[in-house]
DNA sequence: GTTGTTCTACCAATTAGTCGGTAGATTTCC
DNA sequence: GGAAATCTACCGACTAATTGGTAGAACAAC
């Protein structure tokens, strides 16, 4: 049996992560899938639906990889390190974050789906304020180090490093802005950690 | 006497610079500066010589901030400070980074093109690893600081923060992300410096 | 009167989305 | 268990609108 449903949410996400949301049609779609245009009408009725449904699809992804983190890495600096490590994927494949993508193309985009973006880049920042303040309490994070706004500044990091970096200098690249990134947040005392070992399951 | 030319890179680029390059079309911009699409080819034959008429426009305009940023500003911090101050610039009107726009469209876009993002970030990253060179020999920057890898970071945490804060928390999210920024390089002994009032001119 | 600018009027291609219909399962009901 | 009804997945053939781009005439300015 083909799983027709999610072979068009796969391909339609490396598009959109390639292209942009403006940069892609049902009929590239429909011909990587390997369909009639008009069938992916069947499965998604308009494009922003579509649209939703591989944010929701992409944001449970990263909820797993979180709480998977959080499992595995006891260290603050280490959990950073390891949640910077899902982005390297995408430099890896030559994807840019979905969100990212969606963001940029905000002012174009339908507001529901605007909503959507803001409360990913919300729930990260948030997770990342836990992990900073938790690191701050443990004296493996510098002690002058304020959650909130630090929090707002990792993912930003990450994000732009992304963004410029699949363009620029790769996977390297993106690894040296990663190690400046935690060795600005680490303690004076605190021995650094290697780098983890996760990643976001799928592509 | 009216520039239509002029009226035209300013369209344009704010078009690009909300919707993305796909997102915009010679109609839009017709409308917006009230002309026939039709004439829009006579200054711009294609949509990608349009495009690299933006991104050198862009660019040019850079070039002078960040000389008088250099000129005016003469520690290290403060002259970060003054470079992520022109990225609150487009915070505050709403507006993306040119570059960081056709960069993640970059796979649909010409290769010329991207060359011409590529250079743009390549220029901005040789100058902050300046910068921070010398604010690690003049003492107000921390020794441990890497100006390659850093300059890097410091560049891509702006151009997240500008994407993300646009959508998220504004001007105030923006400059959180900015202070924490500086905070993270700036040596122990330094004084922090205020907010620079340098600004990206048009716009 | 020539040069530069803008216009109207067009073009072929592509866009998202609709239409009626079909083959094959699955369910419903006697 | 077998007929009838319903559902799922897909398709070819559309549509109206929009895409970037072209040809040639009108108009302006020096």
């Amino acid at each position: 049996m083909r799983d027709t449903r999610a072979a068009l949410l796969l391909q339609a996400e490396t598009l959109v992560r390639r292209r942009g949301y403006a940069g892609f049609s049902y009929a590239d779609l429909a011909e990587t899938v390997g369909i009639r245009k008009a069938s992916i009408h069947h499965h998604f009725a308009t494009k922003s639906d579509l649209a939703h449904a591989l944010v929701a699809a992409y944001d449970a992804r990263y909820d797993a990889a979180l709480a998977g983190i959080r499992a595995d890495e006891p260290d603050a600096i280490g959990r950073i390190a390891a949640y910077g490590a899902l982005y390297l994927g995408g430099v890896e494949a030559g994807l840019g974050c979905l969100c990212a993508v969606l963001a940029i193309e905000g002012e174009a985009l339908p507001a529901s789906l605007r909503a959507d973006i803001v409360g990913f880049f919300e729930k990260h920042i948030a997770w990342l304020e836990g992990v900073l303040a938790e690191g701050i309490a443990a004296g493996c994070v510098r002690a002058s180090v304020e959650p909130g706004p630090t929090a707002r500044m990792v993912i930003a990091a990450l994000e732009g490093a992304l963004l410029m970096e699949r363009l620029l200098a790769g996977p390297a690249g993106f690894r040296g802005t990663l190690t400046a990134l935690c060795d600005g947040l680490r303690a004076a005392g605190s021995v650094p950690t290697g780098v983890s070992s996760h990643r976001i399951d799928t592509i």
